[in-house]
DNA sequence: CATGAATGAGACTTCATTCAT
DNA sequence: TATGAATGAAGTCTCATTCAT
């Protein structure tokens, strides 16, 4: 019996966190009220306070538990013995996996707090700018290896390459851009070849 | 004497619109209130009512002042008898000396409208996409000259040269990169060759 | 030339009140702004504050220069040699010609003023009454010649008379009940003869 | 316990409605702040709205909850077998008992709705027209049975009924006129006598 | 753990009035 | 006389957060 208490809390404490996802989503941080939440949730106002400290503090949750595991993929990656291009193609396709799986949290994470510079961006920068320094690392070691020119800045690279990644994200969240399957099979594709190919030497071995 | 007045009225709608620049970009949107923006310009309250009808139409002034010039530059260049490659640096270099030029500005366009896909952005897409589409239209030109890659989709570039470039303005804003004057020049050839590199055909005439 | 700007001053002064009457008409007191008196009536905001002190000052001057008439009609009417029952119905018939002839400005003066009992008609109460008296004189001197029965009290009568006609003056405005001119002139039958009929003594002579 | 809350917090509603009461026949709707009601209540300014959508909801609370008591006393009047003379007393009698039970809240709903045509009168026309046909249709009845002159439009009598007797409430208000106990049954018996008299045919049966 | 009533600081916006020209 | 820019006090409503049960 405590344990089913137990469970019932965290299903409650989860419950509360998938519906602020789709209200995020849906209205946008500012826009939504920890009522919203609440009603989303199908619990009563005070519980949200219960589990978190502000409605600041759901959003951090949301954004910390999502990134950290982008995070570590990304580690992984920058860890492996394959060449630099399938390395920041595996990145790429582990974001864009990220947002298949579930496009909300995504759309969440990237308008609210990726690209929203003077709020979440801010609180979150050095988190943010982790994932920057594995693109940079990985293009630091193409570098190294000779594949990519020299003369680009890989700390660059990684503020670029995301920009350009986030930006095909607010696409597809925002239906600029067709959102079938083989069209983010053809996005990514596309991205990560074209910025492989501009990074690479011509004259490369 | 009239002309007199009527300069002394503009000016102080002028002083409101150049106050707004200054705490947008300091405390953000969503931060900053009407109050603010009054004290900064140092007029009345009231006085912001009288010339804008809400706190977003001061916004949105700021934001179309500012993005047709954007426009306009892009057009031009979009006419002019010279290579997709240069065109594309066109832009870009328009973009950065905007910023160079009134960078608080440029801040308050790219964080809290452009980037703000669920705000501003959301209001001012048609006018954003204007600008994705003039990029597109140049990397379809240089398809159909044989200088770039026919696999790469033009409207998709669009949202990515502009996802790249937004956020190394952000990068600048937040200084996350040095914002020397070279570092500014560096910057604009680094992320010009390198997309150009990558749209290039490797084999091309 | 002097003449011509005087004239014109009044002009002005005069468009004024008139655009008042129609504005208060359409939007009621509290809902119309000063600036909406100036821009009916065709005059720059402030001059409204030139020839008036205030929004309640131009109210006031409606009122009152329409409800004097209206009093001195009633003097007139208490002091002629004619039956209690036509000297009702003499003031009943005013009451209706007024608001035929100017629709607007009786609504005015009904809705906004002799009925707001707690705005305007609080600060016009001396006045108001005044009217009220004029019935109960006449229905007292009804009762001395003995035609109008005794256990009525005069005072009662006279707001109940107004009462009862301002009613009606409110369904015409708001078009309750049908506005052609015959029924104008049954609804002054009417409610003068209903009303004179209950006060009468059957047995009168 | 739980019984407990419920009660409390229905009790600080009940709280607001009672305060409501007494700020707006104080002040008079307009002149009432919601700050106002919520001092008065002796709670919490959001509160106010914790219950109620606006400032205008309260009011139209406070106006519906006591008119459909007063149409209902009306229906079931029409309903009775009795005279249409004693029924016109029963309904001028039921209102000004109300007045005599809780004179603030008459107050507030003749002065600042029934007779309010450009403001709550207009939102709450149709109920207040349904208390107007009872008595239409009291006096059809009336003329039906042959005691009552046929040539008085029915409807007409409706509103100059309430007119009359709305314009009484308005004098006790104010006090224009004596507020004794007897002063309200020889008010009631005066009204309800002139008006039934002035109705009736002199030759009826 | 759970509820939802209660709190109150803030923000936007309105608009009557004043004032400089 | 005429203009309309300038002022700033109010007032409504919102909503994050706290609290009593």
């Amino acid at each position: 019996m405590t344990e089913g208490t137990k469970t019932q809390a965290v299903d409650k404490r989860r419950a509360i966190l998938e519906a602020a996802i789709r209200v995020f989503a849906r209205e946008g941080y500012h826009a939504t009220r920890v009522a919203d939440i609440a009603d989303e949730a199908g619990v009563a106002y005070g519980l949200v306070y219960h589990y978190f400290r502000s409605k600041e503090a759901v959003m951090t949750e949301l954004f910390t538990e999502r990134w950290s595991l982008l995070l570590q993929a990304g580690d992984e990656l920058v860890a492996e013995q394959i060449p630099p291009r399938d390395k920041l193609y595996g990145i790429a396709r582990f974001i864009i996996d990220s947002y298949r799986y579930d496009p909300e949290l995504m759309k969440v994470i990237i308008i609210e707090v990726t690209r929203a510079a003077n709020s979440f961006g801010r609180t979150h920068l050095p988190q943010i700018r982790q994932a920057y320094d594995q693109v940079a690392r990985i293009v630091r070691e193409g570098q190294e290896q000779g594949t990519f020119r020299r003369e680009i800045d890989p700390e660059f690279v990684g503020m670029w390459f995301y920009g350009a990644i986030e930006q095909l994200l607010s696409g597809w969240v925002f239906e600029l851009i067709p959102t079938g399957d083989e069209d983010f099979e053809r996005a990514l594709d596309m991205v990560v070849e074209t910025l492989c190919c501009g990074l690479e030497r011509r004259d490369a071995p």
